[in-house]
DNA sequence: TCAGTTCCTGACCGATCGGTCAGCTACGTT
DNA sequence: AACGTAGCTGACCGATCGGTCAGGAACTGA
C-alpha cells in the first residue's frame, strides 16, 4: 500500500506535467490524490515543496547514474550502454523530464530547477573541446528525446509499443551522437 | 515608427515566452510595452486574444509556406532548400516556437493552440508509409530544433554568432532528416 | 482511562490577477 | 466653436489560489 504522502507526490507529478506548475493547483492535486487540500499542506509546505519532492528523485538519480556510464563510455559497445541507460532514465522519470524540459525556462528562480540546470550543465561540461556541431547535436538529442517523450502519452495514434519506441530511440539517438557521444 | 498595438503584441510575444502564458501578467506586458494595463486591454480584449495576435504571424506563415516547399523536395538539392526555409523560419519566430513547444501542452484547450497543432499534424500526415525510425527523426529534429532555439537566448555562454548557428543547424538537422526527409 | 501524537479536514484569510467602467485628453470634421 | 471619436488611464470588482488555523478522529503507550 502507498503512503498518502507517495501518492500526493505522485498526483503533484502528474499534474505538474499536464498543467504545467502554475497551472497546477493544489486543489488539482489533492482531487487526485483523493484527500483534502488541507492534507495535501499538511505532508508538504507548500506548492514548492511539493514539486521539489515531485523532481527531486529524477534530479538524484540521473546524477548519480548517469556521469559514471558517461564517462566509461569509450568504446562503441559502451556508447550504446551509455545510450540505453540514458534512454530508460528518461523513460522512467518521463514526466519528471517533460516537466523540466517545458518548464525548466519559466521556472528558472526556483532551486530545484536550477540544481537541475546546473546538472545537466555539468554533464555536458565534463566533455570538453566541443565543436559547434557537437553542441547542436547534444541539444538537439536531449530535447528531442525529452520533446518525443512528452507528445507520445498525447497522440496515442502513433504511440506503439513502449519497447519499440525505446529501440528506435537509442538508434536515432546514436546516429545523432556516435560522432561525438554526447 | 511602432504603433501602440504592435509595440504591446511584441510586448506579450517576449513576456510569454520568458514567463510562460500563465505566469505572464497583463501588467507586466503593459509595464514592458510601457503603457497602462487597461490600455492593453483596449486593443486585445483578452490575455487569450493576445495570445492568438501573438502567435498568429507564426502560424500563418509556417502554414503557407513550408508545405509546398516541402511537397517540392524530392531531390537533395530541394532538401537543402526545404531544411533552410524551415530552419530559418525556427530562427524568425523563435519565440513563437518556443512558446507552442514547450507550452503546448499545457495549452492545449486553447483554441490557437489547437489550430498550431492541427497544422503541424497534418504537415507531418503529408508524409505516409514511415516507419517507427522517420517518426522519431521527425519528432528529435523538431523538438530538438526547439528546445536548442528556446535555450540558446538564456545560456549566452554558447551562443555563437547567429548564422554559425543556423548553418550547425542545418547540417545536423539534414543529417537527421536525409533518409526521409521530415 | 487518559494523555500524547499523527493524520486529516472545513472554514477562513490575504493577495493577485483578469477584466470592467467612467471619464479624461487630443484631434479631425462640420 | 461645437461635436464625435479614438486612444488611454486610474480606480474598482469578482474570482481564484496559496496558505493558515482550530479542531476532530484514530491510534499508541502508560
Amino acid at each position: 500500500m502507498q503512503t498518502t504522502a507517495s501518492e500526493v507526490r505522485q498526483a503533484a507529478l502528474e499534474e505538474f506535467a499536464s498543467s504545467g506548475y502554475l497551472g497546477a493547483t493544489i486543489q488539482a492535486i489533492a482531487d487526485r490524490a483523493g484527500v483534502s487540500k488541507a492534507s495535501v499542506l499538511y505532508h508538504y509546505a507548500s506548492k514548492e515543496t511539493l514539486l521539489d519532492a515531485a523532481l527531486g528523485p529524477a534530479i538524484d538519480e540521473i546524477a548519480t547514474l548517469l556521469p559514471g556510464t558517461l564517462a566509461r563510455a569509450r568504446t562503441p559497445e559502451e556508447q550504446r550502454v551509455f545510450l540505453v541507460e540514458f534512454v530508460d532514465l528518461l523513460i522512467r522519470h518521463r514526466l519528471a523530464a517533460q516537466i523540466f524540459i517545458t518548464q525548466s525556462g519559466t521556472l528558472a528562480d526556483l532551486p530545484i530547477v536550477v540544481r537541475a540546470q546546473d546538472m545537466i550543465r555539468r554533464i555536458a561540461e565534463d566533455r570538453p573541446e566541443r565543436d559547434i556541431d557537437d553542441i547542436v547535436r547534444s541539444a538537439v538529442a536531449l530535447g528531442g528525446a525529452a520533446y518525443l517523450l512528452a507528445q507520445t502519452p498525447r497522440t496515442g495514434a502513433l504511440a506503439p509499443d513502449e519497447s519499440v519506441l525505446r529501440d528506435s530511440l537509442v538508434r536515432i539517438l546514436g546516429e545523432l551522437l556516435a560522432p561525438a557521444v554526447v
